[in-house]
DNA sequence: CTTGACCCTCCAGTGACTGGAACCCTTATG
DNA sequence: CATAAGGGTTCCAGTCACTGGAGGGTCAAG
């Protein structure tokens, strides 16, 4: 498979596959013309990765998975400690969103939003909580 | 007030206020010495900005937000439709975030965490969906 | 033989900072 | 007066995960 071929079968920008090579993510090997080539096994590493990754893994932890996924002997603990503290951290962002949806919501449920320039929007934003 | 005092009265970090001097959000003036120094306007603007950035609006946003707020002939209703673009963008984000959370937690809860191999996160993750 | 679709590398830019080096200014103390 | 601590300054590089573009080689079809 050449590298729009296996860009389609996973849905990879070819960009983002030779940055994953570049950063040692994947090691595709190369045909006499310099063109990579992507084995099956290249082309399963690269779905696992875009998965992960759409899951919101960071490229560490993706290599993380990616080495516990090769390797046959780790624990299915390791793995869910791994995704146990990404499900943490995905927790605590959705509750700072839920928290600026809430105060957004509220100020522009206040806000007229008419001709004249009066705005609690901006009036909140500009307001002095120092005093 | 200089550029440590400002820091502390705003919570920003110093390194982040040259930024925003640096991008033209604001224009503290200099002293003999060359040292920055700020007026309760500029106080006042980068406590706004402080807001808005940790409300999640993009420096982009915070310039217009900033703009509008200069403009005392500018409607409500320009802030509020500013307000209201960025609240979806935010609920699009946090939709997003909750559909990765529940996929996450349905793996967590089928992995058994033990010593044993056999993981259904990384079985998932390695799933071929063309087959 | 030419055209157009591939492929390659290398360099620069994104957003919003953050860290660090190297240096200047001010104030207090021995 | 020397010095040391604790401000301040600039500039450069790095972060993360790509993305865009220039400039050029390769391949298959007409």
């Amino acid at each position: 498979m050449n590298i729009s071929d296996v860009s389609a079968a996973t849905g990879l920008p070819v960009k983002t596959i030779r940055y994953y090579e570049e950063i040692d993510l994947i090691t595709p090997g190369r045909s006499d013309n310099g063109y990579r080539h992507f084995s099956e096994s290249d082309r399963h590493k690269l779905a696992f990765l875009g998965r992960a990754r759409s899951l919101g893994f960071s490229i560490d932890d993706c290599r993380s998975l990616l080495r516990l996924y090769n390797d046959t002997d780790r624990a299915s603990s390791d793995v869910r400690q791994l995704a146990l503290t990404h499900l943490q951290e995905i927790e605590r962002k959705r509750d700072e969103l839920t928290q600026m949806r809430d105060t957004l919501a509220h100020l522009i449920d206040a806000c007229a939003g008419n001709d004249r320039p009066d705005c609690p929007i901006l009036a909140d934003l500009a307001a002095d909580r120092q005093s």
